[in-house]
DNA sequence: GAAATAGTGTCTTTAAGACAGTATGTG
DNA sequence: CACATACTGTCTTAAAGACACTATTTC
């Protein structure tokens, strides 16, 4: 808590708080994963309106004394029931006047990394919810709105300028993973090469050279062997490895 | 304010605009420049409180009906008095509850990058307002909270958490220095290969080798040689370049 | 043994860095 | 002319891509 000295708490209590009409801030949080060769999101069906029936980002209002990064951990708990202990990052702040059409809200977007395995939990969790998880289909470009497509391939309508905050998150994500170790975020605690390759393939839209893919994570420092191998694969396991924080360099 | 039990549909039919404190959005400005090897920002003197006497972004309330953008702009054009025409990019939102002492005010900040004319221009357009322009000592780690020192080398006590603001800046152009054309930004419409080697340096604090940045930079097809000569040098003087958009790839 | 993928060693290609040498301006 | 910096060509080095080959599992 920040103290200030005497003088300003004397101007402190003569301030006019309600001199201007504020907006309201939101959090919207685009939770990312990879199944099957594509990445997905976690949407929700609106039930109330406006545009009650289109698919949204998981959301809510930020509390006046929450901080930003809170308020998208606790709707990742009460939307998702996702913990903390996954990867989450401010993406962008959609401000437009005319958003949403009740009222002015400025919405503060999150992107969230978690496996497969999660969202899926997610996705059902709650099946009143009508929550369901969607592929991205790729355009080459990076950022602008993109589509969303159901299991069955049909496009969700998706609410306000939500596909606009997913094309954001897909072109951060993709941005990161040349220079930042993100890609494990998407997986189990223990992998292959072989998958967090994949991972880079479908967030980069494009084939990676498997023999440099190989050189360059192990010369990262940031993987380390397991010991273990694969279990009931059809053929040579490969062996696991777990993420390691970089040491100090 | 923390409510994570409450349903979707709960939470929006209880949500009464009025029922709700909301906090205040404010836009801040870092304008960035380099000048003499180094690079600075513009400072505003707070005259009123709190922390009246200490240095601080230009910045401002957002309208009610106004686009963050157009607030940003706007702050450029009212306290900097810097036209449309200049980069401008959003840069991160910070929100912690106790950022600032009055109430609750939610800050999106953005980057402005300016050749060094303008932003002396701008420093001096209103002398009663106490404007100034200070270099960033570079501390080789990116991110986190940076010292502002006057043309002095004196230390600018800074307003809230103005100074993380300043580092997130220059940390964000950095990252971006590598794969987008940004730098000519920070020059005259015409500059030469050896000024523009010059502001990267200052950016990533670290010599260029000279050769492979002259062969990548007219290799990206983003300069355009003018035919032009440099004049009043001691020496040889070099093809003045300008930067031209990206052709369809 | 056949099939499939994991993992290794080496050659080629490409981009960056180093450096010598030439060109062109000022005084 | 000396001097300073712009510009060019070539060699070296490091990383990525290509590819042949071996290894280990299931069926």
């Amino acid at each position: 808590m920040r103290r200030p000295d005497e003088t300003d708490s004397e101007f402190l209590r003569t301030y006019d708080p309600d001199a201007y009409e504020r907006p309201s801030v939101a959090v919207d949080v685009v939770l990312l994963s990879v199944r099957d060769g594509r990445m997905c999101t976690l949407l929700v069906r609106r039930k109330e309106r406006p545009q009650a029936g289109r698919w949204a980002l998981p959301g809510g209002f930020v509390g006046i004394q929450e901080s930003l990064e809170s308020a998208a951990q606790r709707v990742l708990r009460a939307k998702a029931a996702i913990e903390d202990n996954v990867f989450v990052e401010q993406l962008y702040t959609f401000g437009e006047p005319e958003r949403d059409p009740r009222m002015r809200i400025i919405s503060v977007a999150y992107v969230a990394l978690v496996p497969f395995e999660l969202q899926a939990t997610a996705g059902s969790a709650e099946p009143d919810r009508s929550v369901s998880t969607v592929g991205i289909p790729w355009h080459g470009a990076t950022g602008g709105a993109v589509e969303l497509r159901d299991s069955d391939g049909r496009i969700m309508k998706t609410a306000f300028d939500h596909a606009d905050i997913v094309g954001m998150a897909v072109k951060r994500i993709r941005g990161k993973l040349d220079y930042t170790p993100i890609g494990f975020q998407l997986l189990p605690e223990t992998f292959t090469l072989r998958q967090l390759q994949r991972v880079h393939e479908v967030i980069q839209d494009q084939p990676v050279n498997k023999d440099s893919f190989r050189r360059r994570m192990l010369a990262s420092g940031h993987l380390e062997a397991t010991g273990e191998r694969q279990r009931d694969v059809e053929h040579r396991p490969a062996e696991l490895y777990r993420f390691i924080k970089r040491s100090a360099v």
